[in-house]
DNA sequence: TTCCAGGGATATA
DNA sequence: TATATCCATGGA
């Protein structure tokens, strides 16, 4: 499924489609130049193109990026488990292997706060800006709990800034982050939702995206417009859909969503 | 120029 | 518990 050498992965491009993978919105550091992807998590850095049959990892972090894109999960068998749902094969057919990441706890925590009520690119200008103040690297709760609201404003944060040093205060003078990965799904989701700006919409993205808890299923507007059966509510959404994929949930809902965005783009 | 965005907090009934 | 309103900002 892939090799690793010093310096590169080299993955099987039917194991994973980049474009999908990064471009689904579970990640915001990255810039594609040239059909050459930049990414950026943690301080790791990797630079990923597709060549043939294959994908080249380029990255002196090749271990991170390993656990990174998952890359020991057989995601294949995971769209064959889900393609007996009958309303989810136009989104499995729109795209290759599409892998669920597994991004730092506290990056996606601040990542997905900020992500409110805003809209993709400035999402991702937000926080390159955030990361600018610390050479390139995401900083720590310590960090950000060192700023002042006023620099998160100034950067663009908004109303969010408040939020964004609030919870990095708690993160850095707690443990409920440690605490949130020892819980199961629902206690960890509850405890997530302790922090400001964290409502369940963004818990769930964390859970799915840091923590690899594939059995949430966030109920975003986009999902909400699209699913939403009658006068259903977000609640009684989420209860249906989690009901219905049970621990594929997290992959069903990125396929879903990922189509719905290659649907808009088209329009 | 206007609209709106991978929502959440708060007030009100 | 359920619904309405407000929130900063800038990309499109």
């Amino acid at each position: 499924m892939y090799k690793t050498e010093a310096g590169s992965i080299v993955v099987d491009a039917a194991n994973l489609d980049v474009k999908a993978t990064l471009e689904c919105g579970q990640l915001f550091r990255f810039e594609k130049i040239d059909e050459v992807y930049t990414v950026k998590s943690g301080a790791h850095k990797a630079k990923i193109y597709t060549v043939g049959n294959y994908v080249t990892i380029e990255t002196a972090s090749v271990d991170y990026f390993v656990n990174f894109f998952n890359l020991d999960r057989d995601v294949n068998r995971t769209k064959r488990e889900l393609s007996r749902f009958p309303e989810l094969c136009s989104a499995l057919d729109s795209c290759g292997a599409l892998r669920i990441l597994r991004q730092p706890l506290f990056e996606t925590v601040i990542s997905f706060i900020i992500s409110a009520n805003n809209n993709i690119p400035r999402i991702k200008n937000i926080i390159n800006r955030l990361c600018s103040l610390f050479d390139d690297v995401f900083p720590t709760p310590e960090q950000i709990a060192d700023l002042s609201v006023r620099q998160l404003d100034a950067i663009g944060c908004g109303y969010r800034s408040q939020y964004i040093y609030d919870s990095a205060r708690i993160c850095a003078e707690t443990d409920l982050l440690n605490r949130v990965c020892a819980a199961k799904t629902p206690d960890a989701g509850k405890l997530l939702m302790t922090l400001p700006g964290v409502g369940q919409k963004v818990a769930d993205c964390v859970m799915l995206f840091a923590l690899g808890r594939l059995d949430v299923f966030p109920v975003d507007t986009w999902i909400l417009r699209t699913l939403r059966q009658g006068m259903e509510t977000e609640v009684q959404l989420r209860n249906r859909l989690m009901t219905r994929y049970g621990d594929y949930a997290g992959y069903a809902q990125q396929y879903l969503y990922y189509y719905s965005a290659i649907l808009r783009e088209k329009s």
